[in-house]
DNA sequence: GCTAACTCGTACATCAGTGTTCAAGTTATT
DNA sequence: AATAACTTGAACACTGATGTACGAGTTAGC
């Protein structure tokens, strides 16, 4: 392949994780345009359009990784969990309307992979925090991790409906999702 | 106007609430087939798209003043509202498919009407329970109620995709839901 | 039983997006 | 400077949906 060709699949790549997290129903007309390229150019490097959605959702991930290692899981499990809820809703306020367009086009299967990495580094931590007696035990896991997602989501839409200013959101994510925790007869910190 | 052209003017707005609360996008062309009617008979009474589906939503309006309105809010407010979010939670399981629907053809401003009086409904009750000094105060209570929803809606797509069971639902999300509302320092029930 | 209202199927116009083909031009690599 | 790889726009076929037109059949209501 050459260098130019590879030049323009990264720019077609980054093009539409780009147009998708604006738009999730922006089409691959669109996204050549955004890439400096032409439509045809585009389907010679991406078959089709979902093959284009899942390079673009692989370059998010790749994304998503180095910001999430970065958190310090380590000490008291509330305020790691703090802190991988702040990285967290970081990515999903990002990104959310290019999973969007992901749900959309992708099979569930795939979707399910997609947020099986993060959802494992939550469920790690959460299981600490568990077992060290600050976080609650009457609710599966899974139903608290999705919690979590639902509760950052949600923040992400209502700040696109310009119902909630970005700069709260973190505040109040976190401060919700510790109290939502918390096990039950626990004080609220 | 003819009694069997306002029994079809009903099966068609009573189909469209159903298969729109099955599949977002289904066509016209299903809910006529649905309704036991031409498809050209529906464009005879609803003009557009939009409109069949504003009718639906109105339907399901309809239908969730009956439910809610059956809710006692009286005594302590924590059990008043597992009792609203009970009564909410089985609205929003029915008819989320539908709202759905009505996010991707009604104007923003529609939806928001929709959602006031609920909300509202929801809301006068929180701000009882914060007077009591039994929910939180240190979150706006427009936060406190957007989590209630996207807790429900949530769950709502989790059942879809048979992570959860329709039984467990209800119990996860008021337990949940009560946490998250419970003020600092106090003890979760 | 008459009539206006209503319904029906078929057919058609339109639109927006996807994906393909082709012939001609440009550029990286050797 | 030769060549193979690559890009390009214009054109086209296809799909699935919405909405319209028409002419013939059916039915409610008086």
């Amino acid at each position: 392949m050459r260098a130019d060709a590879q030049r323009n699949v990264d720019a077609i790549a980054a093009a539409a994780a780009d147009c998708l997290s604006r738009d999730p129903e922006a089409s691959v007309a669109d996204i050549a345009k955004a890439a400096g390229v032409g439509r045809v150019t585009l389907y010679g490097h991406f078959p089709s359009r979902a093959e284009l959605v899942d390079a673009a959702v692989a370059r998010a991930i790749t994304d998503g990784h180095a910001v999430l290692d970065a958190v310090d899981l380590d000490g008291d499990p509330r305020a790691a969990l703090a802190r991988l809820v702040d990285a967290s809703w970081e990515l999903v306020n990002r990104f959310r309307s290019l999973l969007l367009a992901a749900q959309r086009t992708l099979p569930p299967g795939r979707i399910q992979e997609l947020h099986q990495e993060p959802a494992d580094r939550m469920r790690r931590l959460l299981e600490r925090g568990r077992a060290e007696g600050v976080f609650r035990t009457d609710l599966p896991t899974s139903w608290l991790i999705t919690t979590m997602q639902n509760v950052m989501h949600g923040a992400a839409d209502e700040i696109n409906a310009d119902r909630l200013k970005s700069a709260d959101a973190a505040r109040y994510i976190s401060t919700t999702v510790l109290a939502a925790l918390t096990p039950p007869g626990h004080r609220v910190p």
